[in-house]
DNA sequence: TTTTTTTACGCAATCGTTGCCGGTAACTAT
DNA sequence: ATAGTTACCGGCAACGATTGCGTAAAAAAA
């Protein structure tokens, strides 16, 4: 069954006018006279024209539409980032085709050929946890595609990006853990690649040496797929709890890892905070309902959302070239609650 | 800034031959000798040729791209429909583009309309809580726009419908409840003109009136934006609350719905089990990582989704009007946890 | 060698819309 | 009265790809 739409030569046809006169008339021309617009106004409502937006792109040599990629929308953190460039996307009358990586580098290749093929305008991406090899991007981006990074940027590509204050905010997390007692701080983290995880361990770890606390690599470990699947998850936490000096919190780099965390220590049997303290980047809101309530450091998804939609317009509807790029950083907030509380330092450690 | 592709035409020019007949190669036509087709395959494959989707949409009249309306991707449950259906669409070549109603029916208005001038080949549908007027939808399918309603279904419109067993599921949840132990079984409900709502209401009143409890009207609440708004769900709750005889459990039948219940309980101080039993549909992976781990309905969104799609390409791809339209209805599952713990049942209450 | 058949390709229309060019009235200016 | 201007509208081409039809050249049959 086909889904019959009203074009202007329907409209041309029982005014007896022609296409042209039908077009212009619709697009309120000064070359037709105020009857014939009326008219053909007045018909075209009655019949709900609406004018064929691929006829448009066809000849526009634009679709109107720009294509994101994020590992998955079942994540709170990027089903708000959504939400956000939707909210702009819509108002700017551009329509956002959303496609999921799942942490493929093949899924995330296909998907960027597809959109690709589909015309979109520009391009928002997350890159997944596993791409480490660029050049389809850079491939894309020298061609002309506006791209703007959203989070996991690519540094290597020249363009606009907008990430969260990822060093301040995981600085600030392990700050709190410090200041409430915590030593053997463990971080668990996305692949060492991506640029957020740099930019947190970074923080991470000033933060320690600001505090006199040794940097232990072994209290370190990295997530290939972002804690997508528990058990990579669970399989550090092994190896966090097997050594005779285990780890007395965890800071949790992304929100996945955060949840997955939680759901192992809890599996477990290990107490949080109690045996162990416990604090990650989440954007859920479910965090303030967890057993313990989870202390966290939020990003501003939406507004992270909103900004790259904008900048991105601003690439695909300049005239000339742009070479002037902005990376934008926005401010984390951190919600403290109780899974960082405050525990009694050992004698022998405050030294 | 365009992003400039490579046509047909170009391979013509550059090759010397017509574009009929470089568009016959490439689909290998048997009217083309195997040495042009052999040439003009390598010359595409070099200059990564890709055909114009748009260019294709308009000669064959279909954008092979299906159109989703739900209230919201950050809703565990929509998401992971959303997951199903994506998985299917992409399978057979077909693009999604997903709105957001944000449950409000002048988004919804506005979304439908965007999208059918998008010229996509069908839509896939949950209605949100607002919409009691179907003219709208029921126009578009009467042009002939191909249609499948998932989850929040509209009886009016005769087409493909998939939804969970709510009755079973929620008759399911209110029996457990009832085995508990408990007696004055609150329900908070999205409002009534859904059909989920209607169908999770019978199977919560049969299950009372199975186990000679009497039904009160008074226990049952609607929830105008289904929990959307948080206090909207405070509101019931406190209506609930103030009455001399307060219920001892509550049947939350929507996502939202019941983790906000849990979120109003735990700051109103009630103890969840103990003070009140707490059972609600859900999808989120949360959960039983909540405090107390919840006890929940759980629907087969992924599936939903999938099967959803099948159907709606069965619709765009009959060549044929399709009369003989089916209502899919897939099991949930009851995952027992901590929130709905057995209660000492008081002697009166027994008789 | 002539006729018929086959092979291999080009032309032009089509999808819906718009831009450019051209044309015909009616009106104004000379 | 004639030239020039203005108002208004139609025709054609183009965007990129497909397809029915026509046809020249080569191959096969007569």
């Amino acid at each position: 069954m086909k889904f019959e739409a009203v074009t202007i030569k329907d409209i041309a046809r029982v005014l007896g006018l022609s296409t042209s006169t039908v077009s212009r008339a619709l697009r309120d021309s000064y070359e037709i006279s105020s009857e014939t617009k009326k008219l053909v106004l007045e018909y075209a409502e009655k019949i709900n024209y609406h004018p064929n937006p691929i006829a448009l792109s066809l000849k526009e040599r634009r679709s109107r539409s720009i294509g994101v990629i994020v590992c998955e929308i079942a994540n709170s953190y990027f089903s708000q980032v959504i939400n956000g460039i939707e909210s702009i996307a819509y108002y700017n009358g551009y329509n956002v085709i959303i496609a999921q990586s799942r942490e493929s580098f093949d899924r995330e290749m296909l998907n960027l050929q597809y959109l690709a093929s589909r015309s979109i305008d520009g391009l928002i991406i997350s890159v997944s946890t596993e791409t480490t090899d660029f050049s389809h991007l850079k491939e894309l981006h020298q061609k002309g595609m506006p791209i703007v990074f959203v989070d996991r940027i690519v540094s290597e590509i020249e363009t606009h990006k907008v990430i969260a204050d990822n060093y301040k905010g995981a600085y600030d997390a392990t700050l709190h853990l410090i200041e409430n007692g915590y030593r053997r701080i463990a971080a668990i983290s996305n692949p060492e690649i991506l640029s957020i995880t740099k930019e947190r361990l970074a923080g991470y770890k000033t933060a320690l040496s600001d505090n006199g606390i040794e940097i232990n690599e072994s209290l370190i470990k990295y997530c290939r797929h972002g804690g997508m699947i528990a058990e990579e998850v669970e399989t550090v936490m092994n190896e966090l709890f097997e050594v005779k000096q285990k780890p007395d919190a965890i800071f949790a780099s992304a929100d996945k890892l955060t949840t997955n965390c939680l759901r192992i220590l809890r599996a477990k049997g290990i107490l949080v905070p109690g045996d162990i303290g416990l604090l990650g980047f989440s954007n859920t809101d479910l965090t303030e309902l967890l057993d313990p309530p989870l202390s966290i450091i939020k990003q501003p998804a939406f507004e992270m959302g909103e900004m790259a939609t904008n900048l991105l317009l601003q690439l695909i509807e300049s005239k000339r070239p742009v070479t002037d790029f902005e990376t934008k950083v926005l401010s984390t907030e951190m919600l403290i609650r109780g899974s960082t509380k405050k525990i009694k330092v050992k004698a022998k450690e405050i030294a």
